[in-house]
RNA sequence: GGAGCCAUCGCCAAGUUGGUAAGGCCGUAGAUUGCAAAUCUGCUAUUCACCAGUUCGAGUCUGGUUGGCUCCUCCA
Protein backbone atom coordinates (compact mmCIF):
# COMPACT_ATOMS: atom_id res chain seq x y z
CA UNK A 1 0.00 0.00 0.00
CA UNK A 2 1.27 3.31 -0.94
CA UNK A 3 0.03 6.26 0.36
CA UNK A 4 0.56 10.25 -0.30
CA UNK A 5 1.42 11.93 3.33
CA UNK A 6 0.47 15.60 2.99
CA UNK A 7 3.31 16.35 5.51
CA UNK A 8 6.03 14.74 3.97
CA UNK A 9 4.06 15.85 0.32
CA UNK A 10 5.26 12.05 -1.33
CA UNK A 11 3.75 9.28 -1.57
CA UNK A 12 5.27 6.80 0.65
CA UNK A 13 5.27 2.83 1.36
CA UNK A 14 2.83 2.06 4.19
CA UNK A 15 4.67 0.96 6.87
CA UNK A 16 2.61 0.13 9.59
CA UNK A 17 3.34 0.63 13.42
CA UNK A 18 2.02 -2.99 14.88
CA UNK A 19 2.70 -5.26 10.98
CA UNK A 20 -0.79 -6.20 9.68
CA UNK A 21 -2.83 -3.94 11.73
CA UNK A 22 -3.88 -0.44 10.55
CA UNK A 23 -5.05 2.66 13.32
CA UNK A 24 -6.56 5.83 11.35
CA UNK A 25 -8.07 8.69 13.10
CA UNK A 26 -9.59 11.10 10.79
CA UNK A 27 -11.67 14.24 12.25
CA UNK A 28 -15.28 14.09 12.08
CA UNK A 29 -17.95 16.76 12.04
CA UNK A 30 -19.26 19.51 14.56
CA UNK A 31 -22.55 18.76 15.02
CA UNK A 32 -24.73 21.69 14.85
CA UNK A 33 -26.02 21.06 10.90
CA UNK A 34 -26.87 18.69 8.52
CA UNK A 35 -24.14 17.02 6.83
CA UNK A 36 -23.26 18.66 3.20
CA UNK A 37 -21.30 17.17 0.26
CA UNK A 38 -18.18 18.14 1.90
CA UNK A 39 -18.47 16.28 5.17
CA UNK A 40 -19.25 13.34 2.42
CA UNK A 41 -16.32 13.47 0.12
CA UNK A 42 -14.48 13.09 3.63
CA UNK A 43 -15.94 10.53 4.93
CA UNK A 44 -16.28 8.41 1.28
CA UNK A 45 -12.28 9.52 1.08
CA UNK A 46 -11.40 7.25 4.27
CA UNK A 47 -14.63 4.66 3.54
CA UNK A 48 -12.47 3.82 0.33
CA UNK A 49 -8.94 3.50 2.22
CA UNK A 50 -10.29 1.44 5.16
CA UNK A 51 -12.13 -0.89 2.96
CA UNK A 52 -8.60 -0.67 1.06
CA UNK A 53 -6.76 -1.82 4.01
CA UNK A 54 -9.26 -4.71 4.80
CA UNK A 55 -8.86 -5.96 1.53
CA UNK A 56 -5.42 -5.89 1.87
CA UNK A 57 -6.16 -8.49 4.95
CA UNK A 58 -5.04 -5.39 7.33
CA UNK A 59 -6.59 -5.40 10.43
CA UNK A 60 -8.00 -1.86 10.58
CA UNK A 61 -9.78 0.13 13.46
CA UNK A 62 -11.03 3.63 12.23
CA UNK A 63 -11.46 6.17 14.80
CA UNK A 64 -14.15 9.57 13.86
CA UNK A 65 -14.81 11.93 16.07
CA UNK A 66 -17.53 13.95 17.21
CA UNK A 67 -16.77 17.47 18.11
CA UNK A 68 -20.02 17.92 20.08
CA UNK A 69 -18.85 20.99 22.12
CA UNK A 70 -17.80 24.57 20.08
CA UNK A 71 -18.95 27.83 19.98
CA UNK A 72 -21.38 27.15 16.90
CA UNK A 73 -23.35 24.48 19.26
CA UNK A 74 -23.47 26.40 22.39
CA UNK A 75 -25.43 29.10 19.82
CA UNK A 76 -27.84 26.82 18.62
CA UNK A 77 -28.66 26.19 21.31
CA UNK A 78 -29.22 29.53 22.81
CA UNK A 79 -31.24 30.54 19.53
CA UNK A 80 -33.38 27.15 19.60
CA UNK A 81 -33.58 26.95 23.74
CA UNK A 82 -33.25 22.82 23.32
CA UNK A 83 -30.44 21.27 25.84
CA UNK A 84 -26.97 20.70 24.07
CA UNK A 85 -27.47 17.16 24.37
CA UNK A 86 -30.42 17.23 22.29
CA UNK A 87 -29.01 19.03 19.58
CA UNK A 88 -25.81 17.02 19.25
CA UNK A 89 -27.34 14.11 19.44
CA UNK A 90 -30.18 14.82 16.74
CA UNK A 91 -26.90 15.74 14.79
CA UNK A 92 -24.93 13.18 15.18
CA UNK A 93 -28.07 10.59 14.36
CA UNK A 94 -28.48 13.20 10.93
CA UNK A 95 -25.02 12.68 9.90
CA UNK A 96 -24.82 8.34 11.06
CA UNK A 97 -27.94 8.24 8.60
CA UNK A 98 -26.99 10.13 5.76
CA UNK A 99 -23.00 8.31 5.80
CA UNK A 100 -24.74 4.79 5.88
CA UNK A 101 -26.51 6.23 3.13
CA UNK A 102 -23.84 6.66 0.97
CA UNK A 103 -22.51 3.01 1.91
CA UNK A 104 -19.77 4.71 4.44
CA UNK A 105 -18.76 1.80 6.74
CA UNK A 106 -19.42 3.47 10.74
CA UNK A 107 -16.03 3.49 12.12
CA UNK A 108 -14.76 1.44 15.27
CA UNK A 109 -14.52 4.48 17.76
CA UNK A 110 -16.72 7.22 17.50
CA UNK A 111 -15.71 9.53 20.65
CA UNK A 112 -16.92 12.37 21.49
CA UNK A 113 -15.88 15.37 22.75
CA UNK A 114 -18.07 15.99 25.51
CA UNK A 115 -17.22 11.99 26.35
CA UNK A 116 -13.71 12.43 27.08
CA UNK A 117 -13.47 15.48 29.15
CA UNK A 118 -11.34 13.53 31.71
CA UNK A 119 -8.40 12.66 29.27
CA UNK A 120 -8.93 16.22 27.89
CA UNK A 121 -8.35 17.52 31.49
CA UNK A 122 -5.59 15.59 32.13
CA UNK A 123 -3.76 16.06 29.29
CA UNK A 124 -4.20 19.98 29.48
CA UNK A 125 -2.52 19.71 33.16
CA UNK A 126 -0.08 17.17 31.93
CA UNK A 127 0.89 20.32 29.92
CA UNK A 128 0.50 23.24 32.47
CA UNK A 129 2.36 21.35 34.86
CA UNK A 130 5.16 20.86 32.15
CA UNK A 131 5.07 24.39 31.68
CA UNK A 132 4.34 23.80 28.26
CA UNK A 133 1.01 25.30 28.14
CA UNK A 134 -0.26 28.51 30.78
CA UNK A 135 -3.46 29.67 32.30
CA UNK A 136 -3.93 33.25 32.34
CA UNK A 137 -6.46 35.79 34.23
CA UNK A 138 -9.58 35.14 32.10
CA UNK A 139 -9.26 31.39 33.05
CA UNK A 140 -8.24 30.05 29.55
CA UNK A 141 -5.49 28.08 29.07
CA UNK A 142 -3.09 28.28 26.18
CA UNK A 143 -0.40 26.30 24.62
CA UNK A 144 3.25 27.87 24.34
CA UNK A 145 4.07 27.34 20.93
CA UNK A 146 7.48 28.60 21.92
CA UNK A 147 8.06 25.24 23.60
CA UNK A 148 7.60 23.14 21.05
CA UNK A 149 11.03 23.53 18.77
CA UNK A 150 8.76 21.50 16.08
CA UNK A 151 5.75 23.64 16.20
CA UNK A 152 5.30 24.12 12.22
CA UNK A 153 6.50 21.11 10.71
CA UNK A 154 3.19 19.66 9.71
CA UNK A 155 1.61 22.49 8.00
CA UNK A 156 5.74 23.86 6.95
CA UNK A 157 4.10 27.26 7.80
CA UNK A 158 7.34 28.16 9.94
CA UNK A 159 6.56 31.99 9.70
CA UNK A 160 9.29 32.92 12.26
CA UNK A 161 8.26 36.60 11.56
CA UNK A 162 5.62 37.87 13.16
CA UNK A 163 4.58 40.79 11.14
CA UNK A 164 2.54 38.54 8.44
CA UNK A 165 -0.56 40.12 7.87
CA UNK A 166 -2.17 36.63 9.61
CA UNK A 167 -5.67 38.14 10.28
CA UNK A 168 -5.21 36.37 13.81
CA UNK A 169 -6.79 38.79 16.52
CA UNK A 170 -4.42 40.16 19.29
CA UNK A 171 -5.03 38.72 22.21
CA UNK A 172 -2.97 40.45 25.07
CA UNK A 173 -3.22 37.25 27.30
CA UNK A 174 -1.24 35.17 25.16
CA UNK A 175 2.69 35.16 25.24
CA UNK A 176 2.99 34.40 21.28
CA UNK A 177 0.51 35.19 18.44
CA UNK A 178 0.50 31.82 17.44
CA UNK A 179 -0.62 30.12 21.16
CA UNK A 180 -3.73 28.88 20.83
CA UNK A 181 -6.25 28.10 23.26
CA UNK A 182 -6.68 24.69 24.84
CA UNK A 183 -9.12 26.09 27.24
CA UNK A 184 -11.98 28.29 26.93
CA UNK A 185 -13.33 30.11 30.69
CA UNK A 186 -16.97 30.38 31.26
CA UNK A 187 -18.21 33.35 29.77
CA UNK A 188 -21.05 34.14 31.46
CA UNK A 189 -24.50 32.08 32.68
CA UNK A 190 -25.58 31.27 28.59
CA UNK A 191 -22.45 29.27 28.23
CA UNK A 192 -22.00 25.32 28.59
CA UNK A 193 -19.22 25.14 31.30
CA UNK A 194 -17.64 22.11 32.65
CA UNK A 195 -15.28 22.24 35.75
CA UNK A 196 -12.00 21.60 36.17
CA UNK A 197 -8.96 21.87 38.15
CA UNK A 198 -7.69 25.04 36.70
CA UNK A 199 -10.85 26.48 35.71
CA UNK A 200 -14.75 26.42 34.73
CA UNK A 201 -14.84 26.28 30.84
CA UNK A 202 -15.04 23.95 27.71
CA UNK A 203 -12.08 22.70 25.81
CA UNK A 204 -10.55 24.18 22.67
CA UNK A 205 -10.84 22.96 19.59
CA UNK A 206 -7.59 21.25 18.84
CA UNK A 207 -7.17 19.30 22.64
CA UNK A 208 -10.13 16.74 22.30
CA UNK A 209 -8.48 15.31 18.93
CA UNK A 210 -5.00 14.51 20.70
CA UNK A 211 -7.00 13.40 23.93
CA UNK A 212 -9.06 11.21 22.08
CA UNK A 213 -6.68 9.15 20.20
CA UNK A 214 -4.42 9.45 23.47
CA UNK A 215 -7.48 7.72 25.41
CA UNK A 216 -8.81 4.91 22.46
CA UNK A 217 -5.22 4.48 20.55
CA UNK A 218 -2.49 4.69 23.27
CA UNK A 219 -2.59 1.10 24.79
CA UNK A 220 -2.59 -0.56 21.35
CA UNK A 221 0.73 1.19 20.55
CA UNK A 222 2.43 1.44 24.08
CA UNK A 223 5.38 3.27 23.37
CA UNK A 224 6.32 3.48 20.26
CA UNK A 225 7.59 6.56 18.66
CA UNK A 226 3.76 7.31 17.02
CA UNK A 227 0.49 7.14 18.48
CA UNK A 228 -1.25 6.13 15.30
CA UNK A 229 -0.88 4.86 11.85
CA UNK A 230 -2.64 7.70 9.60
CA UNK A 231 -4.49 10.89 10.54
CA UNK A 232 -6.73 12.43 8.25
CA UNK A 233 -9.58 15.08 7.63
CA UNK A 234 -10.36 17.69 5.28
CA UNK A 235 -7.31 19.65 3.23
CA UNK A 236 -7.88 22.84 5.40
CA UNK A 237 -7.48 21.46 8.81
CA UNK A 238 -4.01 20.64 8.03
CA UNK A 239 -3.46 23.87 9.83
CA UNK A 240 -4.37 25.36 12.18
CA UNK A 241 -5.96 22.11 13.64
CA UNK A 242 -3.77 19.64 12.67
CA UNK A 243 -0.34 21.77 13.21
CA UNK A 244 -1.96 21.90 16.58
CA UNK A 245 -3.03 18.23 17.75
CA UNK A 246 0.35 17.41 16.86
CA UNK A 247 2.44 20.08 18.96
CA UNK A 248 -0.02 19.12 22.10
CA UNK A 249 0.64 15.47 21.88
CA UNK A 250 4.20 15.92 21.17
CA UNK A 251 4.66 17.56 24.21
CA UNK A 252 2.10 15.82 26.56
CA UNK A 253 3.33 12.16 24.95
CA UNK A 254 7.23 12.42 24.41
CA UNK A 255 5.69 10.96 20.74
CA UNK A 256 4.86 11.88 17.42
CA UNK A 257 0.83 11.71 17.31
CA UNK A 258 0.98 10.17 13.78
CA UNK A 259 3.14 8.34 11.12
CA UNK A 260 1.41 9.85 8.05
CA UNK A 261 -0.84 12.50 7.12
CA UNK A 262 -3.61 12.10 4.56
CA UNK A 263 -6.14 15.20 3.56
CA UNK A 264 -9.12 15.02 1.03
CA UNK A 265 -9.60 17.89 -1.37
CA UNK A 266 -12.93 19.93 -1.33
CA UNK A 267 -16.45 19.92 -2.85
CA UNK A 268 -16.37 22.57 -5.39
CA UNK A 269 -19.63 24.33 -6.28
CA UNK A 270 -18.87 26.42 -9.43
CA UNK A 271 -15.23 26.54 -8.87
CA UNK A 272 -15.64 27.54 -5.34
CA UNK A 273 -15.43 25.88 -1.73
CA UNK A 274 -18.69 25.30 -0.65
CA UNK A 275 -18.83 26.35 2.59
CA UNK A 276 -21.15 27.96 5.00
CA UNK A 277 -19.89 31.56 4.49
CA UNK A 278 -20.23 31.72 1.08
CA UNK A 279 -24.21 30.25 1.01
CA UNK A 280 -23.16 27.76 -1.44
CA UNK A 281 -23.75 24.65 0.87
CA UNK A 282 -25.31 21.46 -0.74
CA UNK A 283 -26.85 19.08 2.21
CA UNK A 284 -26.51 15.32 1.78
CA UNK A 285 -29.90 14.84 2.39
CA UNK A 286 -30.97 17.32 -0.28
CA UNK A 287 -29.27 15.18 -2.23
CA UNK A 288 -30.61 11.84 -1.65
CA UNK A 289 -34.23 13.39 -2.10
CA UNK A 290 -33.25 13.20 -5.85
CA UNK A 291 -30.57 10.39 -6.08
CA UNK A 292 -30.09 7.11 -4.76
CA UNK A 293 -27.39 7.25 -1.66
CA UNK A 294 -25.19 4.33 -3.92
CA UNK A 295 -25.66 6.69 -7.11
CA UNK A 296 -24.21 9.71 -5.17
CA UNK A 297 -21.61 7.76 -4.18
CA UNK A 298 -20.41 6.73 -7.11
CA UNK A 299 -20.07 9.78 -8.26
CA UNK A 300 -18.26 11.20 -5.34
CA UNK A 301 -15.94 8.66 -5.12
CA UNK A 302 -15.08 9.02 -8.67
CA UNK A 303 -12.56 11.63 -8.68
CA UNK A 304 -9.23 10.95 -6.78
CA UNK A 305 -9.21 11.88 -3.10
CA UNK A 306 -7.05 14.25 -3.02
CA UNK A 307 -8.55 16.49 -5.87
CA UNK A 308 -10.67 19.52 -5.61
CA UNK A 309 -14.20 17.93 -6.71
CA UNK A 310 -16.76 19.70 -8.65
CA UNK A 311 -20.09 19.12 -8.30
CA UNK A 312 -22.72 19.09 -11.07
CA UNK A 313 -25.58 17.74 -11.67
CA UNK A 314 -24.32 16.73 -15.46
CA UNK A 315 -21.31 14.66 -14.12
CA UNK A 316 -23.36 13.15 -11.75
CA UNK A 317 -25.44 11.94 -14.61
CA UNK A 318 -22.36 10.83 -16.43
CA UNK A 319 -20.69 8.80 -13.13
CA UNK A 320 -24.58 7.02 -13.29
CA UNK A 321 -24.78 5.80 -16.50
CA UNK A 322 -21.28 3.97 -15.65
CA UNK A 323 -22.94 2.55 -12.80
CA UNK A 324 -25.85 1.40 -14.88
CA UNK A 325 -23.83 -0.72 -17.00
CA UNK A 326 -22.14 -2.57 -14.04
CA UNK A 327 -26.10 -3.15 -12.99
CA UNK A 328 -26.89 -4.32 -17.01
CA UNK A 329 -24.29 -6.98 -16.73
CA UNK A 330 -25.63 -7.78 -13.53
CA UNK A 331 -28.53 -8.42 -14.84
CA UNK A 332 -27.27 -10.85 -17.13
CA UNK A 333 -25.83 -12.80 -14.75
CA UNK A 334 -28.47 -13.52 -12.20
CA UNK A 335 -29.68 -15.49 -10.80
CA UNK A 336 -26.25 -17.14 -10.00
CA UNK A 337 -24.36 -18.01 -7.28
CA UNK A 338 -20.53 -16.33 -7.17
CA UNK A 339 -17.91 -18.19 -7.57
CA UNK A 340 -14.46 -16.93 -7.13
CA UNK A 341 -13.23 -13.24 -8.51
CA UNK A 342 -11.25 -13.14 -11.83
CA UNK A 343 -7.37 -13.37 -10.81
CA UNK A 344 -6.32 -10.68 -12.72
CA UNK A 345 -9.38 -8.77 -12.06
CA UNK A 346 -8.66 -8.79 -8.57
CA UNK A 347 -5.32 -8.25 -8.77
CA UNK A 348 -5.60 -4.79 -11.20
CA UNK A 349 -8.04 -3.57 -8.89
CA UNK A 350 -6.03 -4.07 -5.36
CA UNK A 351 -3.09 -3.18 -7.28
CA UNK A 352 -4.65 0.48 -8.38
CA UNK A 353 -6.29 0.96 -4.82
CA UNK A 354 -3.21 0.54 -3.66
CA UNK A 355 -1.71 3.46 -5.11
CA UNK A 356 -2.85 5.72 -2.71
CA UNK A 357 -6.42 4.86 -4.16
CA UNK A 358 -6.45 5.46 -7.82
CA UNK A 359 -10.21 5.06 -8.12
CA UNK A 360 -9.91 6.72 -11.75
CA UNK A 361 -7.34 3.04 -12.53
CA UNK A 362 -10.45 0.71 -10.39
CA UNK A 363 -12.78 2.30 -12.28
CA UNK A 364 -11.09 2.03 -15.99
CA UNK A 365 -10.08 -2.13 -15.14
CA UNK A 366 -13.97 -2.09 -13.89
CA UNK A 367 -15.38 -0.97 -17.75
CA UNK A 368 -12.70 -3.20 -19.16
CA UNK A 369 -14.20 -6.29 -17.35
CA UNK A 370 -17.79 -5.06 -18.24
CA UNK A 371 -17.18 -4.86 -21.48
CA UNK A 372 -15.27 -8.29 -22.09
CA UNK A 373 -18.01 -10.04 -19.71
CA UNK A 374 -20.62 -8.76 -22.26
CA UNK A 375 -18.25 -9.58 -25.26
CA UNK A 376 -18.50 -13.25 -24.03
CA UNK A 377 -22.20 -13.13 -23.18
CA UNK A 378 -22.94 -12.25 -26.76
CA UNK A 379 -21.26 -14.98 -27.80
CA UNK A 380 -22.84 -16.81 -25.02
CA UNK A 381 -25.40 -15.93 -22.95
CA UNK A 382 -25.52 -19.18 -20.46
CA UNK A 383 -22.14 -19.56 -20.15
CA UNK A 384 -22.06 -20.73 -16.26
CA UNK A 385 -18.75 -20.35 -15.35
CA UNK A 386 -18.48 -16.85 -16.68
CA UNK A 387 -21.45 -16.25 -14.90
CA UNK A 388 -20.47 -17.18 -11.29
CA UNK A 389 -16.63 -15.46 -12.02
CA UNK A 390 -18.59 -11.95 -12.94
CA UNK A 391 -20.73 -12.21 -10.58
CA UNK A 392 -18.37 -12.75 -8.47
CA UNK A 393 -16.07 -9.76 -9.49
CA UNK A 394 -19.18 -7.48 -9.10
CA UNK A 395 -19.59 -8.41 -5.17
CA UNK A 396 -15.61 -7.93 -4.78
CA UNK A 397 -16.58 -4.15 -6.53
CA UNK A 398 -18.84 -3.90 -3.83
CA UNK A 399 -16.87 -4.61 -0.79
CA UNK A 400 -13.73 -2.70 -2.29
CA UNK A 401 -16.29 0.45 -3.72
CA UNK A 402 -19.36 0.17 -2.10
CA UNK A 403 -21.34 -0.03 -5.20
CA UNK A 404 -23.36 -2.89 -7.57
CA UNK A 405 -24.32 -4.05 -3.97
CA UNK A 406 -27.40 -4.44 -5.01
CA UNK A 407 -30.53 -6.96 -6.83
CA UNK A 408 -29.88 -5.31 -10.22
CA UNK A 409 -33.43 -5.07 -11.20
CA UNK A 410 -34.83 -3.43 -8.41
CA UNK A 411 -31.87 -1.25 -8.69
CA UNK A 412 -33.19 0.28 -12.17
CA UNK A 413 -36.76 0.12 -10.28
CA UNK A 414 -36.08 2.74 -7.80
CA UNK A 415 -39.16 4.86 -6.36
CA UNK A 416 -41.38 2.54 -8.72
CA UNK A 417 -44.06 1.84 -6.51
CA UNK A 418 -45.95 -1.76 -7.36
CA UNK A 419 -49.20 -0.90 -9.09
CA UNK A 420 -46.99 1.17 -11.87
CA UNK A 421 -44.90 -2.10 -12.04
CA UNK A 422 -48.02 -3.87 -12.36
CA UNK A 423 -49.59 -2.08 -15.51
CA UNK A 424 -45.84 -1.57 -16.94
CA UNK A 425 -45.47 -5.47 -16.75
CA UNK A 426 -49.13 -5.60 -18.24
CA UNK A 427 -48.26 -3.46 -21.21
CA UNK A 428 -45.11 -5.10 -22.22
CA UNK A 429 -46.57 -8.20 -22.29
CA UNK A 430 -49.40 -6.96 -24.82
CA UNK A 431 -46.50 -5.45 -26.79
CA UNK A 432 -45.07 -8.90 -27.08
CA UNK A 433 -48.48 -10.04 -28.08
CA UNK A 434 -48.55 -7.59 -30.74
CA UNK A 435 -44.83 -8.36 -31.51
CA UNK A 436 -45.82 -11.87 -32.43
CA UNK A 437 -49.04 -10.61 -34.66
CA UNK A 438 -46.40 -8.27 -36.45
CA UNK A 439 -48.74 -5.52 -35.36
CA UNK A 440 -45.79 -3.23 -35.11
CA UNK A 441 -47.59 -0.13 -35.48
CA UNK A 442 -49.24 -1.24 -31.84
CA UNK A 443 -46.07 -2.12 -30.46
CA UNK A 444 -44.34 0.90 -30.89
CA UNK A 445 -47.22 2.57 -29.66
CA UNK A 446 -46.93 1.05 -26.24
CA UNK A 447 -43.53 1.50 -26.48
CA UNK A 448 -44.18 5.22 -26.66
CA UNK A 449 -46.95 5.20 -23.67
CA UNK A 450 -43.68 3.42 -21.66
CA UNK A 451 -41.80 5.79 -22.82
CA UNK A 452 -44.10 8.74 -21.85
CA UNK A 453 -43.62 6.82 -18.40
CA UNK A 454 -40.22 7.19 -18.25
CA UNK A 455 -39.52 3.98 -18.57
CA UNK A 456 -37.09 2.32 -21.35
CA UNK A 457 -37.47 -1.30 -22.57
CA UNK A 458 -34.57 -3.44 -24.27
CA UNK A 459 -35.76 -6.69 -26.08
CA UNK A 460 -32.91 -8.94 -24.57
CA UNK A 461 -32.64 -13.06 -25.24
CA UNK A 462 -33.50 -13.45 -22.12
CA UNK A 463 -37.01 -11.60 -22.73
CA UNK A 464 -38.41 -7.83 -22.36
CA UNK A 465 -36.82 -5.75 -19.59
CA UNK A 466 -37.27 -2.40 -18.56
CA UNK A 467 -35.52 0.63 -17.07
CA UNK A 468 -36.70 3.49 -15.23
CA UNK A 469 -35.41 6.70 -17.41
C1' G B 1 1.96 40.32 2.79
C1' G B 2 3.34 34.93 3.68
C1' A B 3 2.66 29.46 2.33
C1' G B 4 0.97 25.85 -1.05
C1' C B 5 -1.83 23.40 -4.97
C1' C B 6 -3.50 23.05 -9.98
C1' A B 7 -3.69 23.77 -15.68
C1' U B 8 -4.04 16.68 -20.22
C1' C B 9 -9.50 15.53 -26.22
C1' G B 10 -16.27 19.28 -26.57
C1' C B 11 -17.13 17.48 -21.04
C1' C B 12 -15.34 14.33 -16.59
C1' A B 13 -10.57 12.24 -15.72
C1' A B 14 -5.75 8.63 -15.10
C1' G B 15 -0.68 9.11 -16.13
C1' U B 16 5.73 7.08 -8.64
C1' U B 17 11.19 6.75 -10.25
C1' G B 18 11.67 11.09 -17.81
C1' G B 19 11.00 6.74 -23.08
C1' U B 20 7.00 8.54 -26.71
C1' A B 21 -0.90 10.11 -23.95
C1' A B 22 -5.78 4.94 -19.56
C1' G B 23 -11.01 4.92 -18.98
C1' G B 24 -15.99 7.15 -19.17
C1' C B 25 -19.64 10.68 -21.39
C1' C B 26 -20.77 12.98 -26.02
C1' G B 27 -20.18 12.41 -31.40
C1' U B 28 -19.62 9.18 -35.57
C1' A B 29 -19.38 4.49 -38.88
C1' G B 30 -20.79 -0.56 -38.62
C1' A B 31 -22.70 -5.52 -36.43
C1' U B 32 -27.30 -6.88 -34.09
C1' U B 33 -32.76 -5.48 -34.06
C1' G B 34 -39.32 -5.52 -37.57
C1' C B 35 -37.73 -0.45 -35.92
C1' A B 36 -35.63 0.92 -31.36
C1' A B 37 -33.15 0.21 -26.78
C1' A B 38 -29.34 -2.66 -24.67
C1' U B 39 -24.72 -5.04 -26.19
C1' C B 40 -20.31 -5.54 -29.31
C1' U B 41 -16.56 -3.56 -33.03
C1' G B 42 -14.03 0.63 -35.46
C1' C B 43 -12.96 6.01 -35.58
C1' U B 44 -12.41 10.46 -32.48
C1' A B 45 -5.57 14.58 -28.41
C1' U B 46 1.46 13.85 -33.33
C1' U B 47 -0.37 16.34 -28.22
C1' C B 48 -0.52 17.59 -22.55
C1' A B 49 -1.84 26.63 -20.70
C1' C B 50 2.55 29.46 -22.80
C1' C B 51 8.06 30.45 -23.26
C1' A B 52 12.98 28.91 -22.44
C1' G B 53 16.43 25.20 -20.46
C1' U B 54 18.53 20.14 -18.96
C1' U B 55 18.44 15.41 -21.89
C1' C B 56 19.57 10.87 -27.11
C1' G B 57 14.47 11.55 -25.32
C1' A B 58 9.84 15.66 -20.95
C1' G B 59 2.76 15.82 -19.91
C1' U B 60 6.40 13.99 -16.40
C1' C B 61 12.76 17.59 -14.22
C1' U B 62 14.56 23.22 -13.83
C1' G B 63 13.55 28.57 -14.47
C1' G B 64 10.05 32.15 -16.06
C1' U B 65 5.01 33.93 -17.94
C1' U B 66 -0.32 33.63 -17.87
C1' G B 67 -4.76 31.74 -15.72
C1' G B 68 -7.63 29.19 -11.66
C1' C B 69 -7.96 27.59 -6.55
C1' U B 70 -6.79 26.85 -1.30
C1' C B 71 -4.58 27.92 3.55
C1' C B 72 -2.72 31.83 7.00
C1' U B 73 -10.14 33.16 11.01
C1' C B 74 -14.72 28.57 12.19
C1' C B 75 -14.52 25.01 8.33
C1' A B 76 -14.48 18.22 5.60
Amino acid sequence: MYIYDSVKKTKLLFEPIIPRKASIYVCGPTVYDDAHLGHARSSLSFDLLVRTFKALRYEVTMGKNFTDIDDKIIKKVQETGKSLEDITTYYINRYQEDMRALGVQDADIEPKATESLEAIESMIQGLIDKDIAYLVNSGDVYFDTSKDANYGTISHKVGDDEDNQSRVEHNSEKRNPKDFALWKACHGDEDICFDTTFSNGRPGWHIECSAMIEKHFSHTHGDDEYSIDIHGGGADLLFPHHENEAAQSRCATGHELSKYWMHNGFVNIDGEKMSKSLGNSFFVKDALKVYDGEILRNYLISVHYRNDFNFNEEDLLNSKKRLDKLYRLKKRVTPTKASKPNIKFHKAMMEAMSDDLNISKALAIIEEMISEANDKFDENPKDKGLKKETLANIEFIDELLGFGGKEPFSYFQIGIDDKTKEKIETLIEARNQAKVDKNYKKSDAIRDELSGMKIAIMDTANGTVWEKL
